[in-house]
DNA sequence: ATTGACATACGAAGGTCTTCGTAGTAACGT
DNA sequence: ACGTTACTACGAAGACCTTCGTATGTCAAT
C-alpha cells in the first residue's frame, strides 16, 4: 500500500517537489541543476521512474506533466525516521537524537522548541 | 578519512558486531542466520568488502580472521543520524524527531530521557 | 598419508540505481 | 506550410549491491 523507501535520487526530488509545490519536469531540473550538474531528461526518468513505483503522482492534463509527491512530506519522513532507527538505533529515539544533535550545532532556539515539542508529546500521554 | 555509508546489508552486519564485539565471519553468520537466511559465503564476502572499503578492520593473526567495526559506533550512528537530517528534513532536528516521535510508541521513560538529554545539552551550550 | 572439517578467496549472475543520448511528437511563430 | 522549440518516451551503458557456488588452503585426527 505504500510505496517503497526512496533511494538518494529520488529524495532528492522530493525534496524539490516539497518546496515547490506540484510542478513540471522543467521546474524541478532547473532547481536540481542549480545545484549540481544534471541533464534534463536525467530528471525526467528519475520522475518517471517515481510515478511507476507509486512516489509521485502526475496529472497528465497539460502538454507538460504536473507532478507531486504521492505521499504528504510528513508521512514519508516519518517512515525515513522509523527506519533508520530501526535499522541503526535499535529502536532507540534517544540514541537518534544524540545522533543528530551532536552531528550539528542546535541553535539555542531549536533545542528551546524541541523541548515544547517533548512537553506536548509528554501531555498528550496519558 | 572517513568510510562510506553502510548500505542495508552492511548496516545489519555493523549491528551484530556492535552488539557481539569482534568477532569471526562464522559467529555473525549465525547470528544473522538466526534472523534471516543467508549463506555463510555471502557473509563473509560483505565483510572482506568492508574492511575494502574501511568500515571494518580485520585482525589476521588467526586463521579465523576476527572482524570489529572501524569505527566507533557511535561515530557511524551521528553520520547516519546528520546525513539523514540533510537529506530529509533540511536540517530541522525538530522535524526529524517529530517523525522519530510519531513513527511508534515512545515510553514514558524514554521521552523523559530525551527531556534530561535536551537540558543537558542547553546547559553546556552558553 | 588420507580424509574431513573449516577457513579464505574469488568469479559471476542477477538486480537495482544513476545517468544520458536520441527518437518521436505536439505546439508555436513566421 | 515549415522550421524551431519544448516536451515525453525509451533503450542502454556502467556502476554498485546482493547473493551464491566453488576452488583452494590449512589443520588435526585417524
Amino acid at each position: 500500500m505504500h510505496p517503497p523507501r526512496p533511494t538518494d535520487a529520488e529524495l532528492e526530488i522530493l525534496r524539490v517537489l516539497w518546496s515547490l509545490g506540484p510542478s513540471t519536469v522543467r521546474a524541478v531540473h532547473e532547481t536540481v541543476n542549480r545545484r549540481r550538474p544534471a541533464q534534463y531528461s536525467t530528471v525526467l526518468k528519475f520522475m518517471q521512474i517515481m510515478a511507476e513505483k507509486g512516489l509521485l503522482r502526475r496529472d497528465e492534463k497539460n502538454r507538460a506533466h504536473v507532478y507531486e509527491p504521492a505521499q504528504p512530506r510528513e508521512a514519508t519522513q516519518r517512515q525515513l525516521a522509523r527506519d533508520l532507527l530501526d535499522r541503526a538505533f535499535s529502536g532507540s529515539a534517544k540514541e537518534l537524537m544524540m545522533g543528530a544533535l551532536s552531528s550539528r550545532k542546535a541553535s539555542p532556539e531549536e533545542l528551546a522548541e524541541l523541548r515544547k515539542l517533548l512537553e506536548e508529546y509528554q501531555g498528550e500521554r496519558e
